[in-house]
Order: C-alpha cells, then sequence, then structure tokens
DNA sequence: GAATACCTGAGC
DNA sequence: GCTCAGGTATTC
C-alpha cells in the first residue's frame, strides 16, 4: 500500500529515532524479503551505525557505516503490505519476518504478501538498482517532468503510475491527482495541453505533500513507525469512492480499470 | 499494453 | 469457491 507519502512517513521516523544507532542483530525469519542473500544484507549491516536514510520515490535506503569507515547500503520497498513498527507494543506475529536489534531497541518488519524487499545496493543515492527510477515527485521540476511526459501515448493514469517517469505516485494518488486536475484517467499527456499538463503535476505535488503532513494514507494495513494508521483517508475524493456522488459536483463516481489497475474518476469534473 | 508471477487475507 | 487488493518485474 504505501506510496510516496508513507514511504516519506517512514524514513523521517527511521532518522530521528534511529540514526547513530548501531544495528547490533538480526533475526531471520523469512529469508526470501533479503537480496541478495541475508548474509549480505547482515554483512552491509549489522555492527554499523545507521548513518543515513535516503528516499527516492517508494524507496528508501538506508546507509550503516562501520568503526573502521566501512559503509554498507541497503535499500528497502514495502511494495503492498511492508510496515516497519518501532519498539511495537505487539509481539512478532507469522507476518514478522525481520527483527532488527538497535542497541536493544526492537525494529520489526512485517510484510503480510511477502513483496517487500531489502535488498544490498552499491550507492545511497544512485544505486545501479534504481537506475530505472527517475526523479522524485516531490522535487521534479515542471520543466523536467513535462519533457518526460509529454510525448506519452498512454493514459494519464499508466504514465502517473510509471516509476520510471517519476517516482513516488501509486493508485490512491494517480486517482486524486487527476481528479484535482481535471484531467480524465484515460487522457493522454500527448493529447493533453501544457498548461493542463502543469496543472496535472500540480495538482500530484499538491496531494502527494498533502498527504505527507497527514501521516499517509490507510486503507488496508498501514501503520506508522509507532504503530497508528494514517489519516489522509478521509481526505480522499475519488479513490474507492465508486457509486457515491462526487463532493463538488454530486455526479456518480465510475469505476474503470486502466492498465490492470482499478480507477475511480468523477465523468462530470474529469471530462 | 496485457498477462502473469510473486503472496496472503478479506469479502462475497 | 471465487475475486480483489495500495507494487513491480518479467514475458509474450
Amino acid at each position: 500500500m504505501p506510496e510516496l507519502p508513507e514511504v516519506e512517513s517512514v524514513a523521517r521516523a527511521l532518522r530521528s529515532s534511529l540514526t547513530g544507532r548501531r544495528a547490533t542483530g538480526l533475526v531471520v525469519r523469512w529469508a526470501g524479503i533479503l537480496e541478495p542473500t541475508p548474509r549480505a544484507v547482515r554483512r552491509a549491516s549489522v555492527g554499523r551505525v545507521l548513518s543515513g536514510v535516503h528516499r527516492r520515490g517508494k524507496y528508501l535506503v538506508l546507509t550503516f557505516t562501520g568503526d573502521d569507515g566501512a559503509v554498507g547500503h541497503v535499500m528497502l520497498h514495502l511494495r503492498m503490505s511492508g510496515q516497519l513498527l518501532f519498539e511495537p507494543d505487539d509481539a512478532p506475529d507469522k507476518h514478522t519476518h525481520l527483527i532488527w536489534d538497535f542497541e536493544g531497541r526492537p525494529l520489526h518488519y512485517r510484510d503480510v504478501r511477502k513483496f517487500g524487499r531489502w535488498t544490498v545496493v552499491d550507492d545511497a543515492v544512485n544505486p545501479t538498482a534504481m537506475a530505472h527510477v527517475g526523479p522524485d515527485m516531490l522535487e521534479v521540476r515542471f520543466a523536467e517532468w513535462n519533457k518526460r511526459v509529454a510525448h506519452r501515448k498512454a493514459p494519464w493514469k499508466s504514465v502517473l503510475l510509471d516509476q520510471g517517469v517519476a517516482s513516488g505516485i501509486g493508485n490512491i494518488y494517480a486517482d486524486e491527482a487527476l481528479f484535482r486536475a481535471g484531467v480524465h484517467p484515460l487522457k493522454t499527456p500527448e493529447g493533453t495541453s501544457p498548461e493542463k499538463r502543469r496543472a496535472v503535476w500540480n495538482a500530484a505535488k499538491g496531494v502527494l505533500r498533502l498527504a505527507v503532513k497527514h501521516g499517509g494514507t490507510t486503507f488496508l494495513d498501514f501503520k506508522d513507525f509507532h504503530g497508528k494508521p494514517g489519516n489522509f483517508r478521509r481526505k480522499l475524493r475519488v479513490f474507492q469512492r465508486d457509486g457515491e456522488a462526487c463532493g463538488r459536483c454530486g455526479v456518480v463516481i465510475q469505476r474503470v480499470v486502466v492498465g490492470g489497475r482499478s480507477t475511480h474518476y468523477c465523468p462530470a469534473c474529469q471530462p
């Protein structure tokens, strides 16, 4: 579930609670999460101090520095259901796959669907493994983003979800951004005026920023670092509101499938 | 692009 | 029992 705002909330929590602390142990309960191997992840991190947390789109890179100056980088992607819980009240359950120890303080990684990955990578900011990931949606300027989308013939919905164009938008915020911009999800960037493209860029950044401010959106199981849900859900205008009246115009919100993803829009506000 | 694969759980 | 789910990589 986690999209850019949810991952940003995780990044901030890691920075404030764990940077400067040493990873003193790692219990692996489901090894498929760790790439290329559990041993490699352990070697990159355990015994070293967490010295940096970088985020680009939905990706995090944690940097660990040893007393000898050696450095390891571990890229983390939560995919659909990954959660990081710091000093949780709940005991580990069958979905708790990793238990990190930071000098006596436990950090649990839970992931019901086991899609998330922790991968040893070669750099904090531009790892080879992220070569196909575009600039962060909150960072990219309009001129650069416009260059990347202008000639695309795929539906807007698919282009917003393409992490190679710009990274961070997922299914929820793609629908919300297009609603706010007043653009139909099946229209294409190529067939959209530059002014309207700017409106999409602006709406995407706006909704992401607002969601960051509200701690993200909780649908199924997003929990923040301290086990609390995000409270942006009540701000959603179209996502999973098909069949309801649009809050702006009263017309019934529709659901269609675009690129295999469920897509929600108001046919009147998004012509 | 579309289908499929990776997984488990919720809801019907 | 079947369909769907906030993501992404891979394969026609």
